[in-house]
DNA sequence: GATGAATGAGAATTCATTCAT
DNA sequence: GATGAATGAATTCTCATTCAT
């Protein structure tokens, strides 16, 4: 668990997820323009309590979003134990996109790899052409896929990098 | 030209042009959140003037989007006309998000195509790995060219979903 | 003529009567808050020519009553000369009720007497009942009537008092 | 008393209490138009705790008036049992034009009958011919009168017609 | 003399964040 | 520890009035 940090009263405790969790929801639901005051009466506690917790908007948002990231990394921990990487690979790219079609604003808050970036242009698309995402994230895996021994001239991102253009909002 | 419209006198067209200047800069900068008191500083003129010319926030932002869309219909057409299609149309989408990063509320008031996708992940990295959507680029295009005869399995959303996905916000 | 001061060149007369009978038919149709921009325009002058011979929104809206008042005056002395004087005074009373009915604006701004309060109130009441204020008409009228040499034991407002109470607002 | 609905904290009743009065003179003085900030500095708190417990300025102006209407109700139903019915109506009358004429904007949004017309057009003399309106009332009860079996040829707008009048602004 | 462009001074409303209870 | 009341700082937008052309 990630958000736990120091010995909480068990109520205390029963608060945080409670608001973690109206986080997730409202938050899915409206976007991070939701107001904490949303979360607040979501959760059913006062918005002071929340501030309590999470001394800024941003701080609650981070959590919230390190939660969602679990189930992600659960995924790719799934995927990278599978037995037919290529499939492993394109399952666990949809899942992700799928969640993120899910959930406009773990997908806001994400850092911009290119799963984001189909699932950000997926999610514009969602309203007038839902699903359109699938091929989009077919040509990727088909760019991604090694074909006669071409070289991308670009290297990728690191991971530092990645992590840290999750804060680009 | 898009905005000059009918004649205007001439103190009153210089003041359009620096509204739409200060415009490009400003949101290009800080995203379409940016305030209109942000653009009027910039501009150095009252608000007031900007409501007088544009009467809602959205209507100076559609102005000023204008300008850049004329900039990459030029650029598709330079592209159409070219000998090399696979040449030219790498250049385009190339150009064409390097615009995006350039401008970040062109890049998030536009269609959710992959380009659009690319430039909203590239914009995302700018910050903490410069130029990487340019490995995206390769990728989607490498994703994109034909590969022993391979069909791809979901059909691309219509020009006008593509049209109608801009007002997803 | 109430407007005409001073000798005008012809354009400048004739200008002068357009903004006159646009701020009439404007401030009759959509109430005193209408903007001087509005008047103009239907004027087909520039704000600055109201300005410029009005020095105050009020100053424009005293002007056009006043031309109004006339309209009223006139009525009046029909009124005075007719040979029933009670009937006439009937008609009269009626006459100018309806032209505040028809003129929001001109009742807002008229002096608080009793012919006043009718067309106030009717003015509310005139969409949801129409013609309602003729019975209010009626029942002012009776009041009025002398019944069986009873003296009202208040005085009426002096002139004076009911042209300074245009101002109250 | 209208405004409590539910159990304030002694301080937020005291402030509400504070902002329904400050909203009574202001308004009374002032008029409708009188802004929300006005009311703000005078009851001594920031706009936003105005807007917290009155999402619109249109919901503080509503339950301003019902605590004026309160009284005029309770008034009501003293004249209606009061010995002496034409006394009483007579009273009933004076009493809620002085409440008019004391409240500016409780008379303004009251719906058009004629004791809001007698309150309309008294308002307008108060200033420069206080107590005018007493003369107006006198009159119009008299027409209100049944004299000599005479019959009134209009029809009186009926309670859902008045009551929708106050919603003619 | 006439024009319309520019603007300062509001107005309603929202929200992250702090504070008294 | 928790609450919800209070607020300052913004934001979009309007309009009477002044000024450069």
């Amino acid at each position: 668990m990630v958000v736990e940090a120091t010995h909480l009263r068990a109520d205390a405790q029963r608060n945080l997820e409670r608001i973690l969790e109206a986080a997730r929801a409202v938050f899915a639901e409206e976007g991070l323009e939701a107001s904490v005051a949303d979360v607040a009466e979501r959760a059913g506690v006062g918005t002071a309590t929340i501030f309590r917790r999470f001394p800024t908007k941003d701080d609650l948002v981070a959590a919230m979003l390190e939660q969602e990231l679990e189930s992600v990394v659960a995924r790719a921990q799934a995927a990278a134990e599978a037995n037919d990487p290529t499939a492993a690979i394109a399952e666990f790219f949809s899942g992700v996109v799928e969640t993120f079609i899910e959930d406009r604003c773990f997908c806001e808050a994400s850092g911009g790899d290119l799963i984001n970036a189909v699932g950000l242009a997926g999610l514009r698309l969602e309203h007038t052409a839902p699903g359109a995402w699938r091929r989009y994230v077919e040509i990727v895996l088909a760019g991604l896929a090694p074909h006669g021994g071409r070289k991308l001239a670009h290297k990728p991102p690191t991971p530092q990098q990645l992590h840290d253009s999750k804060r680009s909002r």
